[in-house]
DNA sequence: ACCTGAACACCGTTCAAGT
DNA sequence: ACCTGAACACCGTTCAAGT
């Protein structure tokens, strides 16, 4: 007999080793060694099995750290995150998609982050900006990162390269002299995803930004 | 006869009045007036249509502003990305999945970019971090923010709404105790999206944070 | 060069029917 | 309650053939 739990644990599975592309009802069924259309009792709608993948894949990313020292807990949240979709990578383009559509979602991470936020000192309708910055931040680089390319077609990774090459000095001077750093380690400018190329350090700063501009924020209600 | 630019325009006539679900290359064949084969002789892939639709929709997103002025250039660059995506709400998707894949982008915005960052006072390996951080923030809040929700079934709201109220104030003290601030105002806990509610005031403090933060990190290059 | 027309190999979802 | 089996209304893409 069929559970939802096993049924979002080989679509996960179908995920990572075929990639979201192959991951379609019938497929799924396949793999269950079912009919779509059992799937559907569970689940009655894609969309649904998708958000229940992607709980799975964020289950632990709620941090084991005490929420007043909000720097550290909101580090933590967001390098955990990244952490979970470099675990399930094909799943990235549905941490952007579905986090932000699913109310089925953990509260206690929802929790965690409020915590933080009011021990940082926002509250009332400050806090409610402070927490969609988090979230909107959270969600943005990882997403990003690691969602595919568009094809990995050998033709389009050349054509690509070919064409940042003749990108003219005269016309983007900051661009061509900082290019041989920015190819294929800065978004638009690459060929291959974080799978393979990793934007660890950027990543870094990107946290570092939003944790300094947060303090900065609660220093200075008033913009 | 088709050009690009005709099927480009169609394609995104067809995404504002019909949304993102009914951008099929046949619905958009039949929107021309021809066989789906026909667009293939332009753009011989659907990703390629998507991404000519986003470099219409982003065309202006370029501030004319001088890069120097660092702050307000990375502002407007903001707030324009989010209004472009504010007249096409329904190509939001697209923002976080194409923008990031399509290497046709509009080289001047990255170089304006790039410019305003230098300014900023950041060079070399940490030029390339504050960057990929820009995209990051350009996209993510605003991608979620105009994202459809579930199927706006009436069902889902009202299943989404009762959800929220049944909220534990014992298991989740900071969230039910503001929670008539966040309901239908933040992300995860809402049920509409940025058409109906903008967020206006949470895409403020996201981007002063960002600045905030871009302009600590400036002064504390060392981790 | 540009497009027709048909075909291939898929989709998500629905629904009667079985057990 | 849980699943089969078939059908409906679609997809993106390919390819021979026309002009």
């Amino acid at each position: 007999m069929l559970t939802e739990a096993t049924i979002t644990a080989v679509a996960l599975d179908l995920i990572d080793r075929e990639g979201l592309e192959k991951f379609s009802l019938r497929n799924l069924a396949a793999a269950l060694g079912v009919y779509p259309s059992a799937v559907y009792w569970y689940l009655p709608t894609k969309d649904l099995v998708a958000a229940a993948v992607m709980n799975l894949v964020l289950r632990d990313v709620a941090p084991d750290i005490e929420p007043k020292a909000w720097k550290d807990y909101l580090r933590a949240v967001m390098l955990r995150c990244r952490q979970a979709i470099q675990r399930h990578p094909n799943t990235a383009p549905l941490l952007g998609a579905q986090l932000t559509a699913n109310t089925r979602a953990d509260f206690g991470l929802i929790e965690g982050i409020l915590c933080a936020l009011s021990a940082a000192g926002f509250e009332g309708p400050r806090l409610v900006d402070a927490y969609n910055s988090t979230i909107a931040t959270l969600v943005g680089f990882t997403t990003q990162e690691f969602s595919p390319m568009p094809d990995s077609g050998e033709d389009w990774q050349k054509e690509t390269q070919s064409r940042l090459d003749e990108i003219s000095p005269v016309d983007y001077p900051v661009l061509s002299r900082n290019l041989s750093l920015l190819k294929n380690q800065a978004f638009i400018l690459r060929w291959e995803n974080g799978v393979r190329v990793a934007l660890d350090n950027s990543f870094d700063m990107y946290i570092e930004i939003f944790i300094a501009g947060l303090e900065k924020m609660k220093k200075a209600p008033a913009k």
